[in-house]
DNA sequence: GAGCTTTTTTCGAGCAGTAAAAATAATGCT
DNA sequence: AGCATTATTTTTACTGCTCGAAAAAAGCTC
């Protein structure tokens, strides 16, 4: 039973969140627009308006611009978010760089730091104590949004702990085991929270393409690492929703070709960079995989098969082959209509295409529903930081804000 | 923009719904239970119950039984579903069956009729016809509660039309294609919902079993067909939440073994009765399945492997190892804690266990997770049924009596 | 400044929920 | 029998939220 008693505290909770979500998407908007959005009435949306303009979380903006030739009748002020409202902190942790961004309510860009990561840095210095420094360093070069941070968010690999407090594994080397989140949660007093990297993308994409904001979408990245985020009918699958998707890793072929997880046969041993590398080259399958690719190798691999080498093109069928089977033992559990590729690999769609494919069209799920669309994205670090940043200030609209108490009207 | 507006309709809507789960999960209960099992204060309780009393949806029952010794204070007047506030039809339509039952609201079988199915059955009439001549002779046979039917449930197997008008596709002959769901709701007048086979169990299973209620479970039929049905945490993943899962279609081995569907390699060709059968006696895996296996000859294969014939074992021995890879598959998308086998091939999952560990243990997500704990309950007709039952009974409930407008109180 | 148009606010009604007091119905003790 | 005790159920008084309709506000045009 987890349903809970519905009384007018929640009616109010999920009508203001109705109207910053509104204010989210669409941007600063007049109030009629947003009784019109909400399918609130007027008189409602006045109210809420009301309160949120006392809590200082929007703000009036001066006139809309006159627009259009003549516009007749009063004219609509818009509210939009308080930039000054709250802050989030958003930690993008990768296998070799960490980019700590200081966010404003209204999502704009206010403070960013990046720096390098390598197998030693965890080594060095724990997780803790490695983000709470960049914590710190942003907090003294913005003292003002400082004490206004509501949320701190970090976008990973790998594979979550069932509490969230931090990883089971990950290819970020001596990452997992530490309890970071919590720690982290604990010595800056906000909450905390981690998501999965291909997660975020799905959530990205959606923002980014309007088209796909409400389409069932398999978003699949490529480069490193292989990973999936899904959306069905707008609505990201969450861990909870059993999109806990470690698609990467699922198995492509029993005792197959050595992937880095250590496993054999995982997608990722064929379609990741240092995959499709190993193909190219002849290297045996049970060879170890290197530990990194070089950008620029995997990128002359590609131009090598935009060329017409033979090897080259190879690897890429085979890794179009490992991609296909697993997206259409995907599809035998989801159905969506768009899959998307994105990251560094997502240039090799053609030459991954024909036996992706071939592979979803001998699935008796395509021979009925038809093949989805695929297509590719190509930029990759975009998705994943709006994704991060959505998600997080739909948290802090939700959670911090939509829950506060209604000022007592006279 | 899925969210509505919340009102004090919704208000009331949500709570009559929470009060009638109560109802519904825990049988009878006096209003000061319900008040503590739903979180409700007594008055609203009072308030919402004299609703459903006035509206003859519950009836006060007489006093509970003195039970147990002494009782002080006021006894508690416990009140229950009124059996006659409402009808459903359930039809549970199989390869070889059509089982038509008429439960009334308390979920108390009334009627049933059982009717033979084979491959010429909907060639000859139209599903629409046969479905519907079903209803009529319950009907008839019940003139009292006939006008009292609300829903009308059907469960299948195969792959379901988006809109949920009938079927795609379906191993049972001449099904696939007819809108009989559309048709039957316009004959009847009533709201006519199409349920997979596999998620009813999913969903019958967490009713029979209150250690699984809350729990994420993948329960997993293998008979003549292999299906699954996926709750996670007491939640059954419906088709939008993207449990659309043609597991049995899986595809196991590319280009593998042929498939009742028409493909190749599915789990299915492996793990369903025809499959173990074509392993066990070498019959080329090419050749093209038998279109039904009487039960005794299943029955006797599992007895042969029982008794440790070796060509027995084997079959299902590979059985294990599709069903394992399948399973190890699923693993990485959806994390249930239990694997649940049901169906005719549950008996021999002594067989398969080894090869379904093993497989598993090659995962990523399993060597960290640990393996889920896989048992076998050997009932299947009953999970099945009452699968079906409880999500009919739940809808009408949310869907019809919940939305009931309420009593004017003096 | 009057008239027009569109947006925003105000006001009273209605409805659902809660807390606390009152009513109800049995038991137990004198 | 009469009255205190105990526990359940109902009633009462009050709060908060949304809504519809009407009023007020704000700019534009003439």
């Amino acid at each position: 039973m987890t349903r809970k008693v519905s009384d007018s505290d929640s009616v109010r909770r999920e009508n203001r969140g109705l109207l910053l979500a509104a204010l989210r998407s669409g941007g600063p908007q007049s109030r009629t627009v947003l009784a019109g959005l909400t399918g609130l009435s007027h008189a409602s949306v006045t109210a809420i308006m009301q309160d949120l303009l006392n809590q200082r979380v929007v703000e009036e903006l001066s006139t809309p611009g006159p627009a259009d030739g003549r516009m007749r009748g009063r004219p609509a002020t818009l509210v939009g978010f308080r930039r000054q409202a709250a802050y989030v902190v958003l930690f993008e942790l990768d296998v070799n760089r960490l980019r700590a961004s200081l966010v404003d309510y209204a999502g704009v860009l206010v403070d960013r730091i990046e720096t390098a990561v390598t197998p030693q840095t965890f080594a060095a210095a724990s997780p803790t104590a490695f983000l709470l420094e960049h914590l710190s360093a942003l907090r003294q070069r913005n003292p003002v949004a400082a004490p206004l941070i509501r949320r701190i968010a970090i976008s990973v690999q790998g594979i979550l702990d069932r509490d969230g407090s931090g990883l089971k594994w990950s290819p970020i080397a001596h990452l997992a085991g530490s309890p970071f989140a919590t720690e982290i949660a604990a010595e800056a007093g906000v909450a905390v929270a981690v998501h999965k990297r291909g997660r975020l993308l799905a959530e990205g994409t959606r923002w980014l393409d309007p088209n796909l904001h409400d389409a069932s979408v398999a978003t699949v990245f490529i480069g490193s690492t292989v990973a999936m985020g899904l959306s069905l009918h707008g609505q990201i699958m969450g861990r909870s929703e059993g999109g806990a998707t470690e698609f990467g890793h699922m198995n492509h072929i029993p005792n197959g070709a050595l992937c880095r997880c250590g496993m054999r046969g995982c997608i990722e041993a064929y379609a990741a960079d240092y995959g499709v590398l190993r193909t190219s080259y002849s290297v045996p399958e049970t060879a170890t995989p290197a530990p990194a690719v070089p950008t620029q190798q995997y990128d002359s691999l590609i131009q090598r098969a935009e060329q017409g080498d033979r090897a080259a093109t190879h690897g890429f069928n085979l890794a179009g082959r490992a991609l296909g089977f697993g997206l259409s033992r995907m599809l035998a559990m989801f159905d969506p209509s768009h899959i998307l590729l994105v990251g560094p690999g997502a240039r090799a769609l053609s030459f991954m295409r024909g036996e992706i494919e071939a592979a979803l069209t001998a699935s008796l799920v395509c021979s009925i529903n038809g093949l989805p669309v695929i297509s590719a994205h190509l930029d990759e670090k975009e998705p994943i930081f709006r994704g991060l940043l959505m998600k997080t200030l739909a948290a802090v609209d939700d959670t911090d804000i939509a829950a506060l108490p209604s000022e007592v009207r006279v």
